[in-house]
DNA sequence: CTGAAAGCGCTTACAG
DNA sequence: CTGAAAGCGCTTACAG
């Protein structure tokens, strides 16, 4: 154990000929230090690789410097199939914060625990950003309890007006309109939907209100019969789509709610002996890397995790500055690949 | 703004009416507390919603509770495209910190970077884990560096004798065997190999290594014309593949040193009319998600992501409580899919 | 422009 | 078993 103790403020300051407090300044950037004076302590930290104790500092001026991010999946059934949408948004996140110079710290919890209080509680955030899938009615409590207390978050969601707190979030509604018009353009019209359909998954069920706008406008419906419940996994998605199949109604395409889904669903048809896309049509949500690789490539509604990692990072910056701070919905953007689109 | 100001434990002390230093001496669990005054002071903490500044106690006890994970690729082209392999990494070292009572710093680097130095040395975190591809070669001296320095860090890549500081890795070597005797027992005799060959990169050298291995036990040798460099991406596979089959030289398998790469590869193959694996058989290395939906569904080696990120944090937190620890390699397992494999 | 001093919220010998 | 006190390494009024 050879290691060298860690030098301070102290011994930089006995060094460079100076009290503390103008080691200190220097650090910080302060004006109010001499040309020369600030050289030399320049110097000799950098020579003795001082690094500032950002424990201390932060005890010091009470702002950490640190966000934290709280993935939350529940159940969650295996932690090695982490959904892949929100592995980008940590990677698109983790970035934003860099570049506002903030640390990250990373967290995956059960819906069920007690996560709400613990990084600001001791102070090791200034503020949390919140993702997760999940039954929303019972997260929405977690969240008042969130305002209550005046911690600073962001949440990754659907946006509405009722929502505690501040929501970035896609704009579903018009992603599930999109999905659906391009289907109508394949000349699809019995879309079944596959993903919960319920207040409870409030992103799906925007995503589902849009499809049943967009087939309203054409005088289609969609036939609640044709919906199956599914939380987001490949798994799940095939479940739901042999169940689908069992039921026995015809229909000509599938709106998943989420890629994974899709993805899911279409290794059932496969297995069913359907063609996709030449008898049905699949539509995912996210855009996940692997959507590029299925078979055959999915079609989505992309969501753009670069620009909502920045955006979640932006507005946690503002709440965190005390400075006002809105909700806010990015665009959704039609990604047409060969599991809808036939030229045959 | 209404947010009551954080209670200290001094205003647990003066509710409990006990001392400061008892508050602490119950928060922390010391045996040396009554009975009586403990359920007092709990109860009151509990009350208040008190918890322990972490800052301050880590400043004092000199133990942050927190480690890093350092995730450097180099070049980083677009952030939306983390590898998929760290991602999972990254979902079982977040776990098995949580296991540990552990925060985790999630931080995203540059191998150009200074990365050595920041977090341990502003105190922010007890110890390192090291996670990416790259030039090894570049980022030698930087782990003799920190070893040097006396850094707590664990770095997952290709373990050797030589290597600084301590390694976990997977058992690259017996993983390129296994790809290869595979192969072989497919009826395949002309294997080319996609990826870096290289000590620049250990890991995908081992792998070669493994391959090559196999190969000469079999009385076949890995033709050098038959290899192509590739860093892991699916467009470097696909420009690999691309360059492979200009070389006009006939194989009937490719082995690739990542999934990502071999993905990228048989998009090549595909277009140009090569049938998987009737004509050439295709084995991956990592089990990516991403593998079982490829087409055809990728026959690959296995990293136990799991059992992976649990040993990193075991054994940094080993290092951190100055405990020897040693480098440790896991086994590679082989899945068999359809891309490998025919039965016709 | 600079220094002496207080204080951020804890933990832990030390004394009882 | 408990309290008074020192100290972890900074930042920032305050005084000059």
């Amino acid at each position: 154990m050879t290691k060298k103790s860690r030098s301070t403020s102290f011994d930089i300051a006995f060094r460079a000929g100076v009290s503390q407090a103008t080691v200190s300044r220097v650090l910080r950037g302060s004006p109010l230090v001499n040309e020369e004076t600030r050289k030399r302590v320049e110097a000799v930290a950098r020579e003795l690789n001082y690094k500032v104790d950002r424990r201390a500092s932060s005890l010091r001026t009470q702002k950490s410097g640190t966000l934290a991010l709280l993935l939350f999946e529940d159940p969650t059934p295996d932690e090695s199939h982490i959904n892949p949408f929100f592995l980008a948004m940590l990677g698109s996140i983790t970035r934003a914060c860099a570049r506002h110079g903030q640390d990250l710290l990373v967290s995956f919890q059960q819906l069920s625990e007690d996560w709400h209080s613990d990084y600001e509680d001791s102070m090791k955030a200034d503020g949390l950003i919140l993702l997760g899938y999940g039954d929303y009615e019972a997260y929405r409590d977690k969240l008042s309890a969130l305002v209550e207390r005046g911690t600073h978050f962001v949440r990754w969601g659907a946006v509405a007006a009722d929502q505690p707190g501040v929501s970035i979030g896609c704009d579903n509604m018009h992603g599930g309109q999109l999905a659906a018009q391009h289907l109508l353009a394949c000349g699809r019209r019995t879309i079944a939907f596959v993903g919960h359909a319920s207040s409870h998954y409030p992103e799906f069920f925007d995503r589902y209100h849009g499809c049943e706008a967009a087939l309203s406008e054409a005088g289609l419906c969609l036939d609640p019969s044709l919906q199956v419940d599914a939380e987001t996994s490949e798994e799940a998605g095939y479940a739901a789509a042999v169940q689908l199949l069992a039921r026995g109604r015809p229909f000509d395409a599938i709106f998943a709610a989420s890629d994974l889904i899709a993805i899911g669903a279409m290794r059932a048809l496969h297995e069913a002996g359907i063609r996709i896309p030449h008898d049905v049509s699949v539509v995912g949500f996210d855009d996940i890397p692997m959507a590029r690789f299925s078979t055959p490539p999915l079609t989505t509604v992309m969501q753009d995790t670069t620009r909502a990692g920045q955006l979640l990072v932006a507005t946690l910056m503002q709440l965190v500055r005390d400075e006002p701070a809105e909700s806010a919905m990015l665009p959704a953007a039609l990604v047409v690949r060969k599991s809808s689109f036939t030229l045959g």
